[in-house]
DNA sequence: ATGTCTTTGTGAACGCGTGCACAAAGATAG
DNA sequence: CTATCTTTGTGCACGCGTTCACAAAGACAT
């Protein structure tokens, strides 16, 4: 689900591409369960089916973070958790901070994915000031009043927005001057930010509209080809249909389905 | 945020790149914006920065659609929501079931931007027998026992997993027996699905653990470079310090720091 | 010590996605 | 009708990511 980063074009952070530091957490979390169950290696073709990937890129993922493996032996667990956890930066404590505790802010707060890899979530803030000293998750809710505070005397770096969109951008620049450098944005918003700030956004409606494409796809292609297992249906089953405007002049209102209600 | 598909490799589905697909929700969401505004036309140059991307990509993008745009105007803002609408399948009705509903499976049902773009929460399910009747947003919490039937009675095609990870496979198992061909999964799980099954992942402690690496990468690099905008501090800051056992041995079980508490 | 067997680490090819830069298309003015 | 100006649509090149396939490295047996 969510999308990927959305500043920084790609940079290739210290010779480790992004799209090896985004399964790194996917490679921790199968080798924490080896870890639990206590087998000492794996080879990266089991470690690659755990993860859910491909043994090749596992190989060369690994390969960025140095040689940590042996041959004919496969990877050592416990080394293997250790220096990817060194490699994300997960062997520190990081303090977070959640803005707008509404259902999703009081969810996460309660995830418990957050505390078990080394994120601590140190306040929720929320502008709603009925629910000023709400504990929620054993944490008492502060107010958007206190948000320059809150972040500088708990020395949090990362962010988590989780307002309604017409907040967002204001709270995440609040964040920023307050001395937020990482963002994790649930709300449906583009957010900008000086260079030297990450944002990554989390938009679950996306996922959904993603899925339902696949899934009309799915469903007319079964329509209209019978046989054959589905390769590539060339014939387009649902060309443009009818053209509102035939050359498009402008605003062509009557004729056109009201289907976004919002 | 949030990881990509899981499995289908890259069908290039109906010649519209993934990638593509992706965006379209993005662009769908700035048009809204737009046509709630009563915007008539927009150019490529002010919808990409509305959308955050660049405005090739978007031109590129709409040419997979068809040519939408006129030259020297811009794209006829109602009509373009209506051509991405329908590619997205937001035309029709989606009946979306919810299986898990604790802290984020509640989040979920009470979130208004599915049911903003025709994804309507028909069913909420949940294994606990004292839940079984408790309404949530407004919907009666249903037992798993049901779930076929629940699933079949609605027509559900799409399931969202909420559930712990222990649960996730058994209940993706029985969702997809009961038909369901797409399923969002929130539960840390690398789920394993038949042919035709669409399986998208999202992983809230993974988009954070991305963000804590690139997050610990600019504070080292603050910390030995001087000077310079950083472009690619290439001495490695922290390159392998120590390593447990020089040449790999098994089980080195008492030098290893604890990071990983779960 | 030598040979066999397993598994890593990586060179190389390929394909997708991105962005530049420009020609074609249409609007608009004269 | 002609000229100019704006903006789309796309050919092209480049770079990142993925995958194959294999040589090198080490374990293990004899």
């Amino acid at each position: 689900m969510a999308t990927g980063r959305t500043h920084r074009p790609a940079t290739r952070s210290r010779g480790i591409p992004e799209a090896t530091v985004a399964r790194l957490p996917l490679y921790l979390r199968a080798l924490t369960a080896l870890s639990e169950r206590s087998v000492p290696t794996v080879s990266s073709e089991e470690l690659a089916a755990a993860a859910g990937v491909n043994s090749a890129k596992l190989r060369k993922d690994f390969s960025y973070l140095g040689s940590y493996g042996t041959r004919g032996v496969g990877y050592d667990v416990e080394y293997l958790v250790y220096q990817i956890s060194r490699e994300l930066g997960l062997t520190q404590d990081w303090p977070v901070a959640i803005v707008g505790i509404g259902n999703l802010g009081a969810a996460l707060a309660n995830y418990g994915g957050f505390a078990s890899r080394g994120f601590r979530v140190a306040a929720l803030i929320d502008a709603d000031p009925a629910m000023a000293g709400t504990p929620v998750a054993g944490i008492a809710v502060q107010h958007t009043d206190d948000l320059d505070r809150i972040i500088s005397d708990n020395g949090v770096s990362i962010g988590v927005i989780t307002t309604p969109p017409g907040a967002a951008q204001q709270v995440c620049d609040r964040l920023v001057a307050a001395g937020v450098t990482s963002i994790l944005n649930f709300a449906p918003t583009v957010l900008s930010v000086p260079d030297g700030v990450d944002v990554r956004k989390v938009d679950l409606s996306i996922e959904l509209q993603i899925l339902a494409f696949h899934e009309q796809r799915k469903a007319g292609e079964e329509a209209a080809a019978d046989g054959r297992a589905g390769v590539d249906g060339d014939a387009d089953t649902d060309a443009p249909p009818m053209r509102a405007t035939p050359a498009g002049r402008k605003g062509p209102d009557g004729d056109m389905p009201a289907v976004m209600p919002a």
